[in-house]
DNA sequence: CTACGAATTCAAGTCAACTTGAGGTCAATC
DNA sequence: GATTGACCTCAAGTTGACTTGAATTCGTAG
């Protein structure tokens, strides 16, 4: 089995080395062996990043993911859990569906203060309507680094 | 044109008055007047926090939303921008999509370790592509308010 | 065998988005 | 006109997810 140093797992994710060895200190990731100090990983966890890197712009928090897709790739959550978590992701698709309608609609509609134009007050009674049951905490996110 | 005092907009959508002083504060929202100290909005604050939540829901940080949706409903941000906005929640849509597929089969699927079955690995091969370029800092969510 | 570079640990720092707490202010009620 | 209770301000604290920096340890190339 050939395994891969934390350099190249960074080189081709694209992910810090430091936030690998965060995420091998949390348990999200697992290094399968050491070459003298090195982490070195099985293949497997450019899999597994994948999943966090979608777990996360679900808005999971990384203990999340780490439940939800355990460290070997069996989910430490029952399934009925895991039921949960997939209804709450297809709600937040039907959120950002309604998102981008609005956004779209901003960016083409000529009026000057959205608030009156009828197409958009029909979108947002749509999208008002889930924001209200949809209280959320989520910290910010931002570029994809910073450069 | 009747005010909403902010208790009664913090009874309305659940967040805490808190955050809406905060939110006040760094300029995402505005209140109309003063009731002695007290805070009042009109009722279009009920809207922009509906946006501010779907915003909050696609991943961009208050600062973005504060531009993609300015204090009055018009939008700061030049159109080309806007749609640049809108392309990326059409991405989020499209991955978030991927994730949900996967977890579904996380949850149904009988199989001892998801990363022998062929089924999951054509999922993650689809999620894959996306989550290479995709490396995104995002900050934890959690649970709709701790109780 | 020494030097180099890349990775290591560990503690501390950063950032966004809030929350908390102390002490103060007001409008309305008793 | 004193009390109440919801709101105020302002500074400081918290949390999750990382990043940074200093001092250290290896494996390999020269």
């Amino acid at each position: 089995m050939k395994l891969i140093d934390i350099g190249d797992v960074s080189a081709r994710t694209g992910i810090p080395a430091s936030t690998l060895r965060y995420y091998d200190e949390i348990g999200l990731i697992t290094s399968a062996a050491r070459h003298g100090l090195r982490r070195q990983f099985t293949p497997d966890v450019l899999v597994q990043l994948a999943l966090v890197a979608m777990g996360k712009t679900a808005g999971f928090s990384l203990e999340d993911i780490t439940r939800i897709f355990g460290r070997d790739g069996s989910p430490v959550l029952p399934r009925d859990e895991l039921r949960r978590k997939a209804d709450e992701v297809d709600q937040t698709i039907r959120d950002l569906t309604a998102l981008l309608d609005t956004l779209r609609h901003v960016a083409e509609c000529p009026a000057p203060s959205h608030l009156e134009c009828p197409s958009f007050q029909r979108l947002l009674r749509l999208a008002g309507r889930r924001a209200s049951r949809a209280h959320v905490r989520r910290r910010g996110a931002s570029k994809p680094v910073k450069g």
